[in-house]
DNA sequence: ATGTAATATCTGATATGCCAGATTTCAACT
DNA sequence: AGTTGAAATCTGGCATATCAGATATTACAT
């Protein structure tokens, strides 16, 4: 159990994590009633930064929140995670698309710089976040950023832990991507982008099938 | 200014509402300080609320909430705009996409009296959205439809006033994309939905280089 | 004058208490 | 036994007070 108290951040954003990822990877299950009261004694936190935690879980559709009535986990099944990533590639390939036209001199440079340290870099998960975080900056758009944001945050943390392996098998994609946006190939950048995502997507897909117990 | 404490709803959501259509509107432009005494004041109601709607928005990207050091308007630029309109369309695409292989027989029989609906309603703006939402509900994807509340959300409410125009010069679109739905053909499906989309968001476009004063 | 550190102040964050709508219980009635 | 409705209860919403981090001020030293 996490520390609410000596960490950094707002007592609300740590308790909305904790319960996000409690969610996410499904320790706590659709259908279970939330008692707040409960929540508030076993992180020793008072009740307002709870609620507002789980308000925040209930507008990116993980829970829901009835007036006077109570709190549900609404969770997300394999087949919403997936659906997820599918999601998640669409914005993606928008943000590459928009990229393609959008990106200045000097973010393409240090786009280049980021992208070859993926292949060199200690954490390659990190690299590649950085890769793909450095792409959607580029699209320039501030909305487009607050969605992708969501959708990342809906990936059960748990994915990321196999990762690595995924990264590695798709170091060439990022290569193609890069030249499209290189040549200012919108089209080509978008298709390219989603089609990256959603193979990382299948492979959630296959992980999830096959953990099913 | 709205009643606060009569209508039905939570007070948060209706402060939230009033709040994200200032915003929306430019009657709050961006960088402006929010005070939040001044609202709770405003409105008449206590800081809690305010507070978390204030929150909300700051989820939907049109605020910033700095911990304990202040709340500012970012807003919504009319670049934001149109770039969130063609997130939408995307959305829009990916939905009708799903919806041209999952719909159902009995959603599919709906879709065409929903749409049908459309040429006759009394009120088009209304009928449009009915259409809109059955083929965004016929996708069948929880998590997507979280992702096209929120874009649909950040559109500028004073644009549905010049939108009939727009529905009834769109009404052929709906047609051919009923029938791509019709022939499970998701890639005709998506892209026609997403130009469809599109389209709208260039008539805002054009409507707000017309109003910029 | 300028930089710096102590302090006053400002602002949201959190804790707590009370309130009201929703739900359940249970008893009176048919 | 089934139905209805009033009361008890359960649950989150709202109001208010206090707290703590951030920022601005000011006094002091250089």
């Amino acid at each position: 159990m996490p520390d609410f108290n000596s960490i950094g951040g707002t007592v609300r954003a740590r308790a909305a994590n904790e319960l996000r990822d409690r969610v996410l990877t499904g320790r706590l299950q659709p259908g279970t009633r939330l008692d707040l009261d409960e929540i508030t004694r076993e992180f020793g936190i008072s009740r307002t930064p709870v609620r507002e935690a789980l308000l925040e879980l209930s507008y990116e559709g993980l829970v829901t929140v009835t007036p006077r009535s109570g709190i549900t986990v609404l969770g997300i099944t394999p087949e919403d995670a997936v659906d997820n990533f599918a999601v998640l590639a669409t914005l993606s390939g928008k943000a590459a698309e928009w990229a393609a036209t959008r990106i200045t001199k000097a973010e393409l440079d240090q786009l280049h710089v980021t992208a070859d340290a993926v292949a060199t870099a200690e954490d390659v998960v990190a690299a590649n976040w950085r890769f793909h975080r450095a792409v959607n900056l580029a699209s320039g758009s501030r909305r487009l950023l607050i969605y992708l944001r969501q959708a990342v945050r809906a990936v059960p943390a748990s994915y990321f832990e196999l990762f690595p392996e995924q990264v590695r098998r798709s170091h060439a994609d990022h290569a193609t991507l890069l030249d499209a946006i290189d040549r200012g190939d919108a089209t080509a950048a978008r298709s390219l982008a989603e089609s990256h995502v959603l193979d990382a997507g299948a492979a959630l897909g296959d992980w999830l099938r096959l953990h099913k117990s």
